[in-house]
DNA sequence: CTATAAAAAGACCACTTGGTCGGATTTACC
DNA sequence: GGTAAATCCGACCAAGTGGTCTTTTTATAG
């Protein structure tokens, strides 16, 4: 694999596992056994380093484990509990599960530095937009019920999911998740359409 | 006031804007315009300073706005939306709100310091048995319906609560606050107690 | 084989980090 | 006033930080 990918794999790594700011170049560097000239040749800094990790890893992993999952015309509550089902299983049997990599960037460079965040913002961003598409959809579909505001409910989906991440992580995660689940089920039976059917 | 309760007060404000990793012990004593001395004549080391922080400020900062608010005997639903709420705009009103500072330091130091994790899963399970605690007794009461899981319900809401204070620091804090408030009624109406009554 | 550029090495730099320590200065108390 | 303890100062240290720069290796094309 070429020195540019193992770079910013294990920097995805030791950043999320240890945090960007407590995470020196040096500690990549000796764990890929390369030296300082491989590192500033591929990249200006190591803050345009992060932000290539960013984009190049980080946003196809929240695509492919958040997005696309909840792609399609079934119904999006479906889809959208299935795909929390799904990711949080993962946690749970990742021994080194540090909580939602997403969640835990965007609280450590908040008010620290801008333009990494303006990144990380984008992200979140499209995350919203299709959760907010998908449940339009699955209203319009008749999935959902006519009253429901779906931005409030993607930002009320997101916020649990960041949150619940972070909760795994202190303690039992399988039991959080379990209750998690049941109390998102509680909720979209709430806001799903009373079927008025046969 | 004292050398002492100036560095604590001081040394969470920076920790909370900055993050722990990325504070100096210079930056405070900076600040204050004090000296090296000073600082370990009060303090064994970093990581202790910040475990008396922990302890003296940031516990009694989590129980008198998320705890004391909910204690009492009036429906908890209630109770928890106020206390919320009130949460919530504060940090609307707060131009440096850097999010919910136990989420903050969790998401911190999970991995990276079990010490200091302790601490702080400590204040998190404080936390989490009240709110246990009250929907039971709210349950008991006749406000909660009787099949409500109330250890899911707390999980539930603390995960929310976390992560939408993490969402709101990244745009739009206002509106976010205003639909993570209209999703959290509706859910409490699904476990709110059904009155048979009239 | 050779010329040329891409890729990597690693010594080096200025600066910051948490922490130490001997001494100076306040403070409290007899 | 005297004295002892509490408090604070600030020079100092070893280890690390992000980043630079010259040199060497490696690959590639003619």
């Amino acid at each position: 694999m070429a020195t540019m990918q193992r770079l910013q794999n294990t920097g995805l790594e030791l950043f999320y596992a240890q945090g960007y700011y407590d995470t020196s170049v040096d500690d990549i560097l000796k764990k890929l056994d390369l030296s300082k000239g491989a590192f500033y040749y591929h990249f200006d800094s190591k803050e345009d380093y992060f932000i290539q990790i960013i984009q190049n890893l980080l946003a196809r992993k929240i695509y492919s484990t958040l997005i696309e999952p909840i792609e399609g015309h079934d119904n999006p509550l479906t889809l959208i509990t299935n795909c929390f089902d799904d990711a949080m299983e993962t946690a749970v049997h990742n021994e080194m599960d540090y909580g939602c990599i997403l969640s835990n960037f965007l609280s450590e460079f908040n008010g620290k530095n801008e333009v990494i965040m303006r990144h990380l913002n984008e992200i979140v961003t499209v995350w919203e937009v299709n959760l907010v598409t998908s449940l339009q959809k699955g209203k319009f579909n008749g999935y959902l019920d006519r009253h429901v505001d779906c931005e409030a409910a993607a930002t009320f989906l997101m916020s649990s999911y960041f949150g619940v991440r972070t909760l795994m992580t202190s303690s039992a995660p399988s039991a959080k998740k379990y209750r998690f689940m049941s109390q998102l089920r509680q909720y979209f039976k709430s806001i799903e359409a009373k079927h008025v059917n046969s």
